[in-house]
RNA sequence: GGGUCAGUGGCCGAGUGGUCAAUGGCAUCAGACUGUAAAUCUGACAGCAGUAGCUUACGGUGGUUCAAAUCCAUCCUGGCCCA
C-alpha cells in the first residue's frame, strides 16, 4: 500500500491523495462505507459500486464469530467470500470491546468475551486479531486497540493508553513476522488514542509513528463528546501526523463532522450513520437531513433531492419513500439506503474535486451555507 | 319468544368497589442514531389550564355507596344456544 498526497488547501489542512493497493486506487478523501457482517446493510455490490464506493470495512470480532474462521479460509479470504475486488479495510475488534462492555473482561494480555449471539467465551488478543485479519485478507488491517468511552478520567486514560500502545506494539510485531495468506498484500495502521486529552494524544502520535505503521488512524472520537472536542483534537492530532501517510478518523460522521474533519487534514472515514439511518427514516441532501416518516412527505411527489443522480432520485419520490417506510417494505430500506450511500460518497468525492482545484475554502463555505444541522 | 355471554379511550384488548384519565399492543405524531448486538430505540398520544389543578369519560338512563369502568334495575346493541 502506497499513499501519495497529490494537494494541500492553500487556506485550510484539506489534503487530496491516492491509495494504492493490490485491490485498485482510493482517492482521497474518501468515506468509507461500513459492512461490519460482509454486507453494506440492504446493498448489493453493484449498488456500491454505482454510488462510486471505492473501499468497505469489514469487522474482525462479527466475522470471526460469524460466519467464522474455519468458512473464511475455505471461501478463501472476505474479497472472495462477498465477492468484492475493491479494497476493504478490517477494524480490529477494538471497537467491540467498547461497545460490548459489559460482556468483557480487559486484562494487559488479552481480552475475554461473551458471544452476543450464545454466549460463549472467547479470547481475543493483539496476534489473535491480526491473524483473523490476516485470514479475512482486508487490505487495511487496523490494529488492535480499546476506543475509550466519553466521558473519560485521565487515570483511566492513562491506563487505557498505555495498554493500547502495548497491544498495538504487538499488533506491529506479529503483522510484520507473518505474510499475507492470499496473493495481495496488506497494510497496517495504528491508532492513535488518548481519549480527550491533548498530552496523551500526542504521546500516542509520537509512539505509534516511531514504530512506522503504514498509516494511522485517529480512534475514540465521536463517542458523544461535544463537538469542539472532536474538530479540536482532529485538528492537533492531524497537525503531528506525518504528511506522507494516510489519516483516517475512524467512525465519523455526520455530513457536518466529515467536512470539518477534511478541513483539518482527515483522509479516510467511515460511519454506519447513512446506513443506519437510511433504515431508521432519515435521508441526507446537500440541504440537510430529512425524516422520511413524517406526515409531511404522505402527498409530497418530488425526489428526495431533484440534482442527485441516485437511482433513488432519479425513480421515486417521498411520498412514495414515505408510504414504503410506512408500510414496512424491505425496498424502502434499500432505496433509502442507496440514496444516502450515494450522497456521503458525493460529499467526499466533491471536496476532493474542489481541493484539486483549489477551491476548498469555496467548497466548505457553500456547504455550511446550505446545509442545515 | 326463552336462555346466556358481551358492550372500555382511533382500533384490538386488560381491568371487576377506592392506589383508574384507566396495563398492553396497534395506529398516529415527533425525536434520536457517529470504527453496526440497531428494518432499532425514546417521548407524546381525552380536553383545558399546561408544576399543584379542573372538566368530561369505560353502550344509555336511573339507583346503591363516603367512593362505581367495576354492584343493582331497566333500556338499547351484538354474539352464541334452545324453541
Amino acid at each position: 500500500m502506497k499513499f501519495k498526497l497529490q494537494n494541500t488547501s492553500k487556506t485550510l489542512s484539506a489534503r487530496a491523495g491516492e491509495i494504492s493497493t493490490d485491490h485498485g486506487t482510493i482517492q482521497t478523501p474518501i468515506f468509507m462505507p461500513v459492512g461490519t457482517k460482509a454486507s453494506v446493510k440492504t446493498l448489493t455490490n453493484e449498488e456500491l459500486i454505482k454510488a462510486k464506493a471505492q473501499i468497505i470495512l469489514g469487522n474482525t470480532y462479527h466475522l470471526y464469530l460469524r460466519p467464522g474462521m474455519d468458512i473464511m479460509k475455505e471461501a478463501g479470504g472476505l474479497h472472495k467470500f462477498m465477492n468484492w475486488d475493491k479494497p476493504i479495510l478490517t477494524d480490529s475488534g477494538g471497537y467491540q470491546v467498547y461497545s460490548l462492555a459489559k460482556l468483557r473482561e480487559i486484562d494487559n494480555n488479552k481480552i475475554t468475551f461473551r458471544s452476543h449471539h450464545d454466549g460463549s467465551l472467547h479470547e481475543f488478543s493483539p496476534e489473535k486479531s491480526i491473524e483473523i485479519q490476516r485470514v479475512l485478507g482486508s487490505d487495511i488491517i487496523m490494529s488492535f486497540d480499546e476506543c475509550t468511552p466519553y466521558p473519560c478520567d485521565y487515570s483511566y486514560a492513562k491506563d487505557s493508553l498505555k495498554r493500547t500502545h502495548e497491544w498495538e506494539k504487538r499488533s506491529k510485531e506479529y503483522f510484520d513476522k507473518t505474510k499475507s495468506h492470499y496473493s495481495h498484500s496488506q497494510a497496517l495502521f495504528g491508532i492513535v488514542q488518548g481519549s480527550t486529552f491533548d498530552d496523551l494524544r500526542y504521546e500516542s502520535v509520537k509512539y505509534l509513528t516511531d514504530l512506522e505503521f503504514d498509516g494511522y488512524a485517529i480512534g475514540g472520537l465521536a463517542v458523544g463528546e461535544p463537538k469542539d472536542i472532536l474538530y479540536d483534537l482532529t485538528k492537533k492530532v492531524c497537525d503531528k501526523l506525518p504528511k506522507d501517510s494516510a489519516r483516517y478518523l475512524m467512525g465519523v460522521g455526520k455530513p457536518e463532522d466529515i467536512i470539518e474533519s477534511i478541513a483539518r487534514g482527515v483522509d479516510m472515514m467511515d460511519c454506519v450513520l447513512p446506513t443506519r439511518n437510511a433504515r431508521n427514516g432519515t435521508i441526507y441532501s446537500w440541504e440537510g437531513k430529512m425524516n422520511i416518516k413524517n406526515a409531511k412527505f404522505k402527498k409530497d411527489f418530488a425526489p428526495i433531492d431533484s440534482n442527485c443522480d441516485c437511482y433513488t432520485c432519479r425513480n421515486h419520490s417521498r411520498a412514495y419513500l414515505n408510504h414504503l417506510y410506512r408500510n414496512q417494505e424491505i425496498t424502502g430500506l434499500r432505496l433509502n439506503t442507496i440514496h444516502n450511500i450515494h450522497f456521503f460518497l458525493e460529499l467526499t468525492t466533491k471536496a476532493r474535486e474542489s481541493i484539486i482545484n483549489n477551491k476548498f475554502a469555496e467548497f466548505y463555505k457553500n456547504f455550511f451555507d446550505n446545509y442545515n444541522h
